[in-house]
DNA sequence: ATGACTGCAAATGTTTTGCAGGTTT
DNA sequence: AAACCTGCAAAACATTTGCAGTCAT
């Protein structure tokens, strides 16, 4: 048993590479800010964070409430506005995963992708599968069409969810 | 060449069909109104006829405008009751384009399929291939998720846009 | 000082709902 | 007659925009 303020060099690498990533991503905002002629902002600072904080794939009214805890005082627009911003800057991406509300994901670090959803808990992982996006080009060329992307979700229930169901 | 009031049996077949699986169709729609109690309506029936005879996915605007070409006086909120009852007599599938409108296409007779969307024109085929199907259920099996469906579209240009991108 | 940014409230666009009156069974 | 259906307008949502005041550079 590790004590509570012991950790194996295996944590310590994750917790610095964790804190390097983010650093990395704070950098590539405020280049985009600047090389825009923008500013950094108080609010654009706390909201930046806490999106990096939270992995998944937020909401703007997830992230409104999350960031409200924090300081009351920011508006949904300055929410939305920075969804707008870190999506420009490719730190996030704008996903639909069936549940009728548009869902931002962390883009920097993650290559393509798609997504497997639980029914259950609502919980998406991120997926992929090299045969299946060969079969996808090979699909569309079938029918004439050049592929410039697609979106793929594959909706089931999570291990845990199917213990809960029976 | 075929003259006007002259057509091939093909085509006579083909009218047949279409015709047949209409009359289906709204047998299985006045079943489902007759066996919950509901009732056949002037604007019902009309909304049907017109959904029906439109092949391709349909948003309830769209479907609106061309209701309102028939009938004036016929209401949006009317279009979408109907839509939802169409939805649920199987008649109907909500699908979701990526273009941000809900869109409708019809459901009797067409099996599962994805989509194949043009970015150009925005026209959406069907498609399908079993070896990805077979290859999405390996994919869920492996994150020891249980799938229970999935949505896939695929985004490109149809060959006529992209004649035109040239 | 300039021009960007903020919160607010109003506007948008889509879909749903309450209601008074009309229609189907 | 009873219950359902309709169109309308208002309400609900999610998101965007205009504005007057504030803040970063």
């Amino acid at each position: 048993m590790i004590s509570k303020n012991e950790k194996s060099s295996k944590e310590k690498d994750m917790e610095t590479e964790a804190a390097l990533k983010k650093h990395e991503e704070r950098q590539i905002f405020e280049n985009h800010i600047a090389s825009h002629g923008f500013r950094m902002t108080r609010q654009r600072g706390l909201i930046l964070d806490i999106f990096l904080k939270k992995e998944g794939h937020l909401s703007p009214e997830e992230l409104y409430d999350l960031v409200k805890a924090k300081d009351q005082t920011v508006g949904r627009a300055t929410i939305y506005r920075m969804l707008r911003l870190m999506k420009e800057a490719d730190l996030a991406r704008q996903v639909n995963l069936g549940d009728g509300l548009s869902r931002y994901e962390h883009k920097y670090g993650h290559a393509h992708h798609d997504h497997l959803i639980c029914l259950g808990c609502g919980k998406a992982i991120e997926v992929f599968d090299a045969e299946i996006e060969a079969l996808q080009e090979k699909l569309a060329k079938k029918h004439g069409y050049a592929l410039t992307g697609h979106q793929m979700d594959l909706f089931g229930l999570c291990p845990s969810c199917r213990e809960k169901e029976e």
